[in-house]
DNA sequence: AATAAAATTTAGATTGGCCTAAATTTATTA
DNA sequence: TAATAAATTTAGGCCAATCTAAATTTTATT
């Protein structure tokens, strides 16, 4: 289908769109490709010819409908390999994205079908991402991070921004995951800190960076 | 670690030498990695440079310890993803090829150890070709192709040596699949071909051709 | 042993993906 | 709004892997 380098091109593209068709700027993209704006350019010139997005010089780039679709599966693929190798082989959820990086671009639709059964149909990966069904289709849930509740507010973890092994392990140690219910309890107004209750039984205190990473449902 | 393409090199390399250290030939590479022998030469003198093979112009080739230990975790690799597809997802066994020939490319020891575990530590693939363990040992079965049993030899069928679809097919729909007890019956002068009969219950009549590639336990 | 055939290698080019340095366009700010 | 800064693109090159066509070496055959 596609080659490798440009699955990972369209899928730095949906991740800066936030899964959308905002606007997308090239050093954005060099970013988190790991290579240079110069590549990019070139690159984002094959994508167009492909219609793979929309690309008008020194403006920016789009994803089309076709590059859309393309960057969804890759997304499923990413996700369900995730749920995989926590739930059947074991691994952390801090262990798995490097893995998954890989195995996204393995080509056959059979494969992540059954694999997707095998799995129970999982609606989301060991970060509480959303997984798009065979269609495409993805079930947003409405999350809002720690950093935006209000005290008194209580709710279940749900997801997380950050995906990085440093974060994801602080939470394990801090007792923030998937599922825990939190209440907060106050706001620190020197530092932007935020005290949480968790299965209103621990006392949490966690930095403002914290909190903006941690999804909730209300 | 090494490239895909690499890894294809080796694994035919590997391939041609009977998974030992004979010598291959520069038309033999190009054959079954579907290149030129033009680019068959360009990769060798790579492959050598790294100290992967042995190679000397016009002479062939012979992996070296280093290839040999690389080609041989590619062909774990392989087959243990064989053995997922078909034992987990539920694929047939002449379905598996190119799906674990992608897969078998995946780089992380960790994760291969773990499905080695989660399989269940399993001695051979769904063709009987035996699996390597993690440190590289491969337990080779003594088998014999039915081509060359003596009427009234009876034996298991333990693996098979084509593992193209149309092969694989075939024997499912003649029910000579791993496991099954056969007995020849008879050789038929004429034209070679070999009666059987399976689990002292069919008869069958198969070709010389197709009875080469039937590997059985005594 | 000489020659023809087959196998292999070299020469020279192409394509995909990437780079640096320089040029151009857009955005910012004095 | 003119000048400066930031973002982006172009120009020109590099490396991996491939190819075709031509040259070379080995093998097989008179």
């Amino acid at each position: 289908m596609h080659s490798f380098t440009e699955e990972n091109y369209l899928k730095a593209i949906y991740h800066l769109s936030d899964g959308n068709k905002a606007i997308v700027s090239t050093n954005g993209i060099a970013e988190i490709t790991n290579t240079k704006a110069a590549s990019v350019t070139d690159m984002l010139k094959k994508l167009a010819d492909k219609k793979l997005i929309n690309y008008v010089k020194y403006q920016g780039v789009t994803l089309t409908d076709t590059g859309l679709k393309a960057a969804v599966n890759i997304i499923r693929k990413h996700r369900l390999w995730e749920v995989f190798l926590v739930e059947k082989l074991g691994f952390k959820w801090d262990e798995v994205h490097d893995i998954a990086e890989e195995l996204e671009h393995i080509n056959s639709t059979a494969l992540i079908n059954r694999l997707d059964d095998f799995l129970g149909n999982p609606a989301a990966d060991p970060h509480g991402d959303p997984i798009p069904d065979r269609s495409g289709i993805i079930e947003h849930k409405k999350l809002v991070k720690i950093s935006n509740m209000k005290p008194g507010q209580s709710g279940t973890i749900s997801g997380v921004s950050e995906h990085s092994s440093v974060f994801l392990k602080l939470l394990e140690k801090l007792g923030l995951t998937l599922g825990t219910l939190i209440t907060v309890t106050e706001l620190i107004e020197f530092d932007g800190s935020i005290m949480l209750s968790l299965n209103h039984t621990n006392e949490r205190t966690i930095s403002r960076e914290v909190a903006k990473n941690i999804l909730v449902m209300l």
